[in-house]
DNA sequence: CTGTTAGCGCTTTCAT
DNA sequence: ATGAAAGCGCTAACAG
C-alpha cells in the first residue's frame, strides 16, 4: 500500500461500501454485526486515519467561537491572550470558524456580569473564558453546562465549575520562583519588599493569593520571612508612589531585592530609576510593555513569563481538536514558566513562537 | 456575505467561471486581459482565502520529506528534534506526507559523509538537516541547489549555503547567558570553571565556539576574566575523572561556579555530588536526562534550553507551508533560550508545548 | 441494514 | 481563452 489507505480502500476489503465504513468508523446509522466485525478487522490490519480537513467540510459544519475575556490594553496580558486566540483562528482558516469578542472591564464586577449575559444570551458551539470574578463565571459556566456548550478557560482555573479544560500557569509554583530568583541575584542577608498594586481586581484574586503562598514558602523554607516587608504602591497614579515609596524605603535600608507579583513591575522599576536605586533588584511577571523597557534598562532583572498568547492559540486549538475532529485532551495545562532576562528577551515574542 | 467567499462565489461576481478565477489565483493556464481585471477587483473586495488542505488534495500531491540527522540517543538533544519532527507529521497527517530518516555518527566525518550521499541519492519534495561537519552539509546543500530541492537547517546555520530557513539558537547570547547565571548564583569574588567535554565533535564545532565567545565576552565585561579556570574532562568514560578533576579542585580551591557550554553538564554534576562539592554551582546546557536529574538533586542550578522538539516541529511547518500552502518565511529562525529551574523544569516538557 | 448517489470546495482536463 | 465536467476523500440523504 504506497499511499494512505482511503475509504474507498477499506470498503473494498472488507467487502463492504463506502458508506457502511463510515458508519462503523462513526458508530452513526444502524450497522449489522457481521458487517461491522469484517470493517473492524481491516481497521485494525490498516492504519487509517482520515483526513479531518475533508471530514469537517463535507459536514458543511461551521463553528462559532465566543470569547469573554477582559478588555485588552495595547502592550499588557490579554492583549497577547487575544493575539494567540486571533492566530489559531488563523492557522484553522480552512475551517468555518469565526470567533466573537466580549471584552469586559476586568475592575468592574457588573460590567463582567452584563458581558458573561450577553455571551449567555449568544449561541455557540463553544466559549473562551477568561476569568477574573469567581462568581459571574460560575454563573456562565453553568449556563453552558445546560446548554452543552463546551468552554475553556485561559489564565486560570475557577473550581466548581467543569470546563473541557484550561491553560494556566501554576501560580503557587510562579511564586516560588520569584522568591527563589530574587534571593539569588541579591546578597547574602538582604530584605526584601513583596509589592502589591492596589488596585482591586488587577488580577484574578486566587492568582494573586496563589503566588503569595508560593513566594512566602520560599523564604519561609529557609528562615528568612521576617526579612520580607510589604509595601502597597498605587499602579493606576504612580504619582501618588513619591512620598509613600519614598518614605518606605528609608524606614527600610537593607532592602535589597523587590517582588512584583503581578504585571506591574514596571511601575517599581520606574520610581527606582528615577531616585538612582539600581542597588535593588527587581522581579515580576509578565512580558507587558513596561516589563520590557525595564529588563532592557536593567530595572527589572528577571520576567517571568505565561505565555499568554500561547494560552489563547492552545484554547482554540483544544476546542476545534474537540469539535472538529473529536479529539479530547486533558484538562489541566499549565503553561511553562518562562524565566527572561534582558539576554533571552528577545527570542521570547511569544507570537513568533506559534508560527513554528 | 455570512460564510466565506468560494471561488465560485468569486466567479459569479466576476461573470466568469470558476476555472478562470483559478487560473488567475494561481497564474497557471492562459487568461485574457479583460477577465483577469475583473476577477482581481472581486478579489480585492472580498477577502478571498482558499481552503488550503482541499487544494493540495484537489492536487493530488504527496510530499516526501528527508530527515538527515545525527543519531537519536534516548533522553538526548536529538531525540527530542526527531520527536518535534514526528509531531509536526502527525500533525499534517491530513497531507499526504512521509518522512524518511537517515541517521549518521555525528562522531563520525566518514558515517555523515556517506549518510549525505545516500540522501543525495533520493528524491525528495523537501530535506530536513542538522548538520554537523560543515564541508559534507555543504556538498549535500550544493546538490539540493542544483535539484532544486528545499532544505533547512535545524539546530545550526551553515554559511556559505542557502537553507530555505534555519532553526537554531543564537550560541553566543547562549554562552553570554550561561555565564551571566552562573555569576549571579556564586558569591562575589569566586572562581568560575569552564569545562569543556573531550569528545571531539561533540557538537557541531561552530556552536561550542560561538558559546565561548559569549561566555568570556559577559566576564571581561566585568574585568573577570582572570577568575575563568579551564578544565576538559572526559563525557565518554566519566571514571577517567576521578583524578583528572580532583586535582583540578584541589589546585583550584577558590572555584564556587562551573559552566559546561555542552550538554554534557550531568557529567560534572555527578562528579561533583559523589565528592560532596555542593557548594559548587552548575549551568548547562539541554534538557537531556542526565541534566534533568541534576536539576532535580540540585546540582545543577541552570540549564538552559534551545527547544529541540520545536525546532524539529517547525523545520517541517515550515516546509509544508511552501510546498504545500506556497507560503513563505523568514530564513533566520532563533528559538528562544528557555532557562529551565527545578521549579518550571515539569512545565517544560518541549513537547505537549507543541500541542498547544 | 446497506449500496448508491450527490455534494462539499478546489483543480484539471477537455472540448469549444 | 474559457466553460463544463469529472475527480480528490469524505459524508449524508435516499432508495430499497
Amino acid at each position: 500500500m504506497a499511499s494512505k489507505p482511503r475509504i474507498k480502500d477499506i470498503a473494498a476489503l472488507a467487502g463492504v461500501s463506502p458508506g457502511t465504513v463510515d458508519r462503523v468508523l462513526h458508530g452513526r446509522g444502524k450497522v449489522s454485526e457481521a458487517s461491522r466485525i469484517a470493517v473492524e478487522k481491516v481497521l485494525n490490519e490498516v492504519n487509517y486515519t482520515p483526513n479531518l480537513y475533508l471530514s469537517s467540510i463535507s459536514m458543511r459544519k461551521r463553528f462559532r467561537l465566543a470569547v469573554a475575556i477582559p478588555e485588552c490594553v495595547a502592550g499588557e496580558y490579554w492583549e497577547q491572550v487575544r493575539a494567540g486566540i486571533l492566530r489559531a483562528v488563523r492557522e484553522y482558516d480552512s475551517i468555518d470558524i469565526t470567533c466573537d469578542f466580549f471584552h469586559y472591564n476586568q475592575f468592574d464586577l457588573f460590567s463582567c456580569r452584563s458581558t458573561f449575559e450577553r455571551v449567555a444570551e449568544g449561541e455557540w458551539d463553544a466559549v473562551i473564558i477568561g476569568p477574573t470574578f469567581k462568581d459571574e463565571t460560575i454563573v456562565l459556566a453553568n449556563h453552558l453546562n445546560d446548554t452543552r456548550t463546551p468552554y475553556v478557560y485561559v489564565d486560570s482555573m475557577v473550581d466548581g465549575t467543569s470546563p473541557m479544560c484550561f491553560f494556566s500557569a501554576d501560580q503557587q509554583v510562579c511564586g516560588y520562583l520569584i522568591a527563589k530568583l530574587i534571593h539569588q541575584i541579591t546578597p547574602e542577608g538582604s530584605d526584601y519588599v513583596l509589592c502589591q498594586a492596589k488596585r482591586v481586581g488587577d488580577e484574578s484574586a486566587n492568582n494573586t493569593l496563589m503566588r503569595k503562598i508560593g513566594f512566602m514558602e520560599f523564604f519561609r523554607e529557609r528562615g528568612l520571612e521576617n526579612n520580607i516587608r510589604r509595601l502597597i504602591f498605587s499602579a493606576a497614579r504612580p504619582e501618588d508612589n513619591e512620598e509613600l515609596v519614598g518614605d518606605f524605603f528609608e524606614r527600610n535600608p537593607d532592602i535589597k531585592g523587590g517582588a512584583i507579583l503581578s504585571s506591574r513591575g514596571g511601575v517599581m522599576a520606574d520610581y527606582l530609576k528615577r531616585h538612582g536605586r539600581s542597588d535593588i533588584r527587581l522581579v515580576t511577571l509578565d512580558l507587558t510593555r513596561s516589563n520590557i523597557e525595564g529588563l532592557r534598562d536593567g530595572g527589572i532583572g528577571f520576567v517571568i513569563c505565561q505565555r499568554p498568547a500561547q494560552q489563547g492559540f492552545s484554547a482554540v486549538k483544544a476546542l476545534m481538536m474537540n469539535l472538529v475532529f473529536g479529539q479530547t485532551m486533558k484538562r489541566d495545562n499549565y503553561m511553562p514558566l518562562d524565566i527572561v532576562t534582558e539576554e533571552n528577551l528577545p527570542y521570547y515574542n511569544d507570537l513568533t513562537e506559534l508560527t513554528e
